[in-house]
DNA sequence: GTCATTCTTTGACTGAGAGTCAGTCAAGAG
DNA sequence: CTCTTGACTGACTCTCAGTCAAAGAATGAC
């Protein structure tokens, strides 16, 4: 029987159509904003349709997230494929992070809302399911660049290379959330800031934590 | 005419009650998850009288973030007070940050949420300013111990106070933020993580790079 | 070609919750 | 006693995520 092998690649193409208007209006107006109406509009679907390709609005920003993330894992793994040692991999994995959460911010809005979640989403779907292992890749990155720069030199012996890379990921969260809104954030701080240089000052303090003494 | 005086005095109780009743509700159900007209109940108010006091939900809660955060901040100038070096001041600082968040996660869910907000809070609320000046209070203590490190030796002199208390405080975002999270994070990772070791170790990492060669 | 079956799509509807406003009521003022 | 003022009320509106009974389209048996 072709016609369920048909069925199935249309049923993907219409996943896949939804999830590129879907990611458009996100990148214009942020996900809390995109409404599931708008979206169904653009796509020239129904509401109700929406509904059969992805369980809830949460599920389906997951799916935009994890296809968005996916595509930059490539940029990332260039990133410290490239470096010349360990400690140069972290930075350029820092600095590629950065350059993505930079270029979309409503994804990163979304992962930070996913982690501050209390209860409500569903953490069982198999979007978040798909989100997480993606997530998982990037700490590893982090976590093999640490190992490597131990074995090289570059960092110093006594780091712990999972929770490091934990610590690394977690302290940029912050960064993150506070550079791409700038704009709207210095005017929130009572003293005159110039934050575009929050993420470079980022990198070299945490690099100057982990250079063993020799480098540094 | 002794009128009018009682009516502001009767005024400003009204308007501590239901910060109570918020502040109560708040710790219990998150900010988002209280309900305005649960609220209402709470005080024993009708819905439409909370906003002869607030301007909108986000007003109000501002409001009750701003209480919680000036009741804390002779704690955290305690703290300092106490620190034998800058570099300590620092150290106690991020402790008692901690501390504070740890105790009141849902205050510092909506602090993340105001920073994170792209356009939606009205930034111009009274509330919001005060608000404000609160955070910057935080920040100005950091910045004071850092350049109180760099007198006494503890602190290296090539940094630069106000961007590195900024990138302190910025930083602590991320972690705090998946520490008061950590049992619905931990879940969320694809690899099993112990996330009680992530605040000290941001500690260290933090004192690490800021400590001046001769003490490291 | 036709009809039954099964799969897909639809859009009007529901429910939740923030915010509004015309109207009530009680306390002073004259 | 009447009028004014300001606090308070709660039924209402509005927005938006999510549902579901009904309509429609494709398929396959004869």
């Amino acid at each position: 029987m072709a016609v369920s092998a048909r069925r199935e690649r249309e049923r993907t193409a219409r996943r896949e159509a939804i999830l590129d208007a879907a990611a458009q209006l996100i990148a214009d107006v942020g996900y809390q904003a995109m409404r599931m109406d708008e979206l169904a509009d653009a796509v020239e679907l129904s509401k109700g349709t929406l509904y059969l390709y992805f369980a809830n609005k949460d599920d389906l920003c997951a799916a935009v997230a994890t296809r968005l993330l996916e595509r930059y894992l490539p940029v990332l793994e260039q990133s410290v494929a490239e470096a010349s040692s360990g400690l140069e991999a972290i930075r350029r994995l820092m600095n590629a992070y950065f350059d993505f959460t930079s270029k979309n911010p409503h994804h990163f809005r979304f992962a930070v809302a996913w982690l501050g979640a209390h209860h409500r989403m569903d953490q069982t779907s198999e979007a978040f399911q798909v989100y997480r292992t993606r997530v998982g890749r990037v700490i590893e990155h982090a976590t093999t660049a640490i190992a490597q720069g131990q074995q090289d030199g570059s960092i110093r012996r006594e780091v712990d290379p999972l929770p490091q890379a934990l610590q690394l990921w977690t302290s940029m969260l912050g960064i993150v959330l506070v550079t791409i809104g700038k704009e709207n954030i210095s005017k929130r701080l009572p003293m005159p800031v110039n934050l575009d240089q929050l993420m470079p000052l980022h990198v070299d303090t945490m690099i100057r934590a982990l250079a063993s003494p020799e480098v540094a």
